[in-house]
DNA sequence: CAAAGCCTCCCCTATTTGGGGGATGCCGCG
DNA sequence: CGCGGCATCCCCCAAATAGGGGAGGCTTTG
C-alpha cells in the first residue's frame, strides 16, 4: 500500500498470529514488531477466528501465519488444513512446545510450511520468516530428526492431496452443479444415505465443512484464474 | 459427435420437449421426428425432471427446448428461468393454449426465447425452431400483439436481470466463499436472521433454490469461461 | 487368508438451511 | 403525503445437511 508496486525489500512482512494464550500472544506479537521489516497485522484467538477473519483482511492475505498448534477446540492442524485451502500462497509455520510427537507429522501433512519450537529465539525467528517466503521450510534442528523419522515409515499415505475415489469425484462434480443430495442419488441410482457417506468423505479429504466450500473448490480447481 | 466440427447444415437440430400430458408429448415428438433435420433427443414430463434430466445429457444440451407452460408442480415459467440459468446457449420456446395472458410477459421475462401455440402447424413448427436458433423470436402473431400490449405498461420492471441490493451482493459474495450464515452474520455484525432475509431475496432473483447454487452462478458470471 | 479400501445401505442426532409469516424504521420518488 | 424498496430483526417450521455410528459385500493387495 505505502510502497511501490515492485517487490521493494522495504515493504515489511505481513504477519498474523494464531495463539489462544494472551500473554504469548502478546509477547510473540511484540517480539515481531521489534524489526522494522516484519509486521503483526493480526492476532487471533482460536483456529475459528482465524479462519473468518484472516481471508476478509481488506489489505489482502497476510504472508506468513504463525500457528499456535495447541488451540482450544479447533486443532492448529485443521485450522492449517483449512487455511491453507483458503488461501494457498500463504506461508503457514507452526509453533509448538514440542512435547508432542505425533503432531508434527500431521500438521505438515496437513501443509505447514515450517516448524518452529516456541522457544525460538528472536533473530531465529525473522530468518525463519524471511526463509519461508523464500521458499525454504524453516525448522529447528530438533524437529527436524523427528520429522524424517516420521517419514521414514509413512512414507506411503501421501502421493497427492487429493485422491478421491470415482464415486467421490462424481459426486462432487454433481455438488459442483449445485445439485442436492436428493437428486444426486436419483441421478446416480443411489440412496441419499450413499451419497450422505460419500459426501461425508469427500469434505474430509478436502477439508472442508460444506457443500458450497466443496463445490468452489472444485470449480476453482478445474477452473484456476492465473 | 457424429458429424463435422464446423456448424454443418446437415446435423439435424437437437430437440427437447417438456410437456406433462402423455399424449400431447408423444404427438409433439412424433411431429418433430418428421423433418429430418429435426430430432427429439429428449422428453421429460415435468419442470423437475426437465432441471435434472437435461442438463446431463452426455451428448451436450439441446439447442431448442419445447417447453409446455402448464405442468404440474413447477409451471413451464419457472422451469423456464432455471432452465435458462444451467443452460444459457439453449434456446426455450414456450407452448401454451393461449387462454391466459398474463403468463405470456412472465415467460418472456424468465428467458423464453420464442413462444408458440399449441395449434401451430407442422411447418410452421420447423421453421419457428430454425428461426430461433438464427435469433430470432418465433411468436405466433396473436402473442405478439399481447406481448407489445403487456411491455407498454411495464417497461419499467426489467432493465437488467439480476439487480441486487448492496447488502445483497455483499452477502451472496462471501456465500461464494463458502461461509455460513452465521459466519457471515458475523462478518457483517448483523444476525442471522437478516442475513437469512436477504438470502432469500438473491435465491428468488438468481432463480435458484440453494447457496451452492447462487455460489457456482457467481462465480460464474465474475469468472466466464470461454 | 487377512487387511484395507471402496461401495452400499441403515441408524442416530444436531445444526443449517430454505421458506413462510410479520414488525419496525429509513429513505426516496411520484 | 403515501407507497415501495431496503434493511433490520423476530417468530415458526419443514427439509436438507453434516457428522457420528455400524454392517455387509466386493475387490485388491500384501
Amino acid at each position: 500500500m505505502t510502497k511501490p508496486t515492485k517487490p521493494s525489500p522495504k515493504a515489511p512482512l505481513r504477519i498474523a498470529l494464531i495463539e489462544d494464550h494472551p500473554k504469548a500472544r502478546e509477547s510473540w506479537c511484540r517480539l515481531i514488531n521489534l524489526f522494522p521489516d516484519l509486521s503483526c497485522i493480526c492476532t487471533c484467538k482460536s483456529g475459528e477466528e482465524a479462519l473468518r477473519v484472516i481471508p476478509q483482511i481488506p489489505e489482502g492475505p497476510p504472508d506468513v501465519v504463525l500457528m499456535d498448534i495447541f488451540l482450544p477446540r479447533m486443532s492448529g492442524i485443521e485450522c492449517t488444513a483449512r487455511l491453507k485451502v483458503l488461501l494457498p500462497k500463504t506461508q503457514i509455520i507452526i509453533l509448538t512446545a514440542m512435547d508432542d510427537e505425533e503432531l508434527v507429522f500431521m500438521a505438515l501433512e496437513a501443509g505447514a510450511d515450517g516448524y518452529l519450537l516456541k522457544r525460538t529465539k528472536a533473530e531465529d525467528l525473522r530468518a525463519a520468516l524471511l526463509e519461508v517466503l523464500g521458499g525454504g521450510a524453516p525448522m529447528s534442528s530438533e524437529i527436524a530428526r523427528r520429522v524424517i523419522n516420521s517419514f521414514r515409515d509413512r512414507s506411503k499415505v501421501r502421493e497427492n492431496s487429493l485422491h478421491l475415489s470415482v464415486r467421490e469425484e462424481q459426486i462432487l462434480m454433481l455438488i459442483a452443479k449445485g445439485f442436492s443430495n436428493k437428486i444426486i442419488a436419483d441421478q446416480l441410482q443411489l440412496s441419499v444415505d450413499t451419497v450422505c457417506h460419500h459426501l461425508k468423505h469427500v469434505f474430509e479429504k478436502m477439508h472442508v465443512t460444506s457443500r458450497t466450500e466443496a463445490a468452489i473448490r472444485y470449480l476453482n480447481l478445474n477452473n484456476p484464474t492465473p
